[in-house]
DNA sequence: TCGTTATGAAAGTAATTCCTTTCAAAGTCC
DNA sequence: GGACTTTGAAAGGAATTACTTTCATAACGA
């Protein structure tokens, strides 16, 4: 699809880029674009690293990822298997302001969005009131071109300005701008782990997938994602963990087998550790 | 000498007890008592441990001892070569309060004293008017018996007491209260690590020394001692490195050597992080 | 009260960190 | 200027820590 890190494709006077992705899955490399990057998602689930989050997305769900945060949507295997009728549909609005420069960029009235706009850094949820008003304000784009199109951006931009729109969920802002070498290898390594988190994955594996010796991967893999490979895997295999169950009736002890712990009792306590609760208060409310 | 740990010998009476050492080096297994204990170097010099302090006693030095803190008065090699008339020089005063029980210890007027003496539990240098003082009052201890003796004891503590008397050296309190194996057991690693920290010395070594695997060991050396095996052992370097570094003229290279250490630059930054100044510098102020 | 889940302690093992070396270069002091 | 010292960056490797297993036992819930 693309390549990494890429240019968002628009003509060079437009600042917007409006972009529906109606596939069997979403895009699944990691990369970044100095673009923000809105995301609503209408079909499809799976998981969603931003920045140094790891999540999980789901229909209905508006996200908006800051300027060169690496970032990947990355549907649900079931997605990926034969005969099945799984579809990922999402639009993306990617926004440019500074390719206003030359126009509207440096009015006053616009200072202030602009000042909001380049201090997104992170991996953010859009949520409450703006989240319902910006799917619509979003969907109501794509008949637009010109003016009634920025106007509709302009009004977005407004939205996500409101106090409670944005909730961060990357912490660190020290993943973003990794040379296109890294951002290569980082995917390839995110890949693989995602791929293969349901097992156990030796890091002499992972590290060569990075080509590296298990020293220097860690290095690497610490100073990249500020996690340790472990850790970074545990939240991953997380991701899953919670999504069993919450919607598959499972005992624990499956779950923590189908996620990749081959230890029950480990599990009980790295779930407690990353989620705050045990497995089965995660289950209940 | 005495096994460890050992009760100091005293009439059971007795709260004090006083012990003049005078011998080619002090005794050089470290171990622990309730007793306190109040040392007056006199002559000889060497390496001192008192807790997680790791520092040298020279001359006119007093320390303090609280209940039950591990420490050792190790005199330097040379005190140890043949034909040398090298002297290991100190008074000890041990003091018990709590043998006061049945008389004195519950008078009103030394509930103070109980209470300060009760909290002493790490090692302290003793310093300014009042070690000049303590000095004097240790040494016309000696003549003295009965309530002559008792006396001056309370008069040595009516000086600790005093607002700046005492500078604490260790941090952690946490080294107390080992078991009479794992004094042993440290003892012996310590003494081999002060033996041979001058050479390169592998953790397999002091594992070894220790009866346990290198996992075991830095686990048991970080729990009682609250630093690493390396940070120990650094720490111990040091005290030899500055004082080659004040007391010859040898080349900072060569004092790097003598130490233990293989690589001159590697030396420099570990001086600089534990010493908070170059070795160039600490050599003249 | 049984089956399942949670928690504690201890020890082995794998991962991660920090120590150490190396090399280069810059700074300091006679 | 020249010997000696200090500092930087990068990488290899030993030391240390963190993860993981195991076993025992407690707590929980149907």
């Amino acid at each position: 699809m693309k390549v990494i890190p890429f240019k968002v494709p628009k003509a060079s006077q437009d600042f917007i880029r409006y972009q529906v992705d109606d596939q069997p899955y979403f895009y699944d490399k990691l990369h970044q674009h100095p673009e923000l990057q809105l995301s609503l998602v209408l079909e499809g689930e799976g998981r969603l690293i931003g920045g140094d989050y790891i999540g999980r997305f789901a229909p209905g769900d508006v996200f908006l990822l800051g300027h060169d945060v690496p970032h990947v949507f990355r549907s649900d295997e079931q997605s990926y298997a034969p005969g099945q009728t799984a579809r990922s549909h999402a639009i993306f609005v990617f926004m440019d302001l500074k390719a206003l420069s030359g126009g509207l960029y440096n009015i006053t009235e616009l200072q202030e969005a602009k000042r909001f706009c380049e201090q997104l850094t992170g991996c953010y949820r859009v949520q409450g009131p703006a989240r319902e008003e910006i799917t619509r304000l979003v969907q109501a784009l794509q008949p637009e071109a010109g003016l009634g199109r920025l106007l509709g951006v302009l009004r977005i931009i407004e939205q996500l300005m409101l106090p409670e729109a944005l909730h961060c969920l990357s912490v660190a802002d020290q993943m973003r701008n990794l040379s296109e070498r890294e951002v290569k290898r980082l995917e390839r390594v995110l890949n693989f782990m995602m791929t293969h988190s349901h097992r156990a994955i030796a890091l002499e594996e992972v590290a060569a997938v990075a080509n590296m010796s298990r020293e220097a991967f860690c290095r690497f893999f610490k100073e990249r994602t500020r996690k340790t490979y472990v850790r970074y895997l545990q939240e991953l295999r997380m991701t899953n963990a919670c999504q069993l169950l919450l919607h598959t009736d499972q005992t624990v002890a499956s779950v923590a087998y189908a996620s990749g712990f081959a230890n029950l009792s480990h599990f009980n306590r790295v779930f407690s550790k990353l989620m705050g609760k045990t497995p089965r208060e995660y289950q209940r409310g």
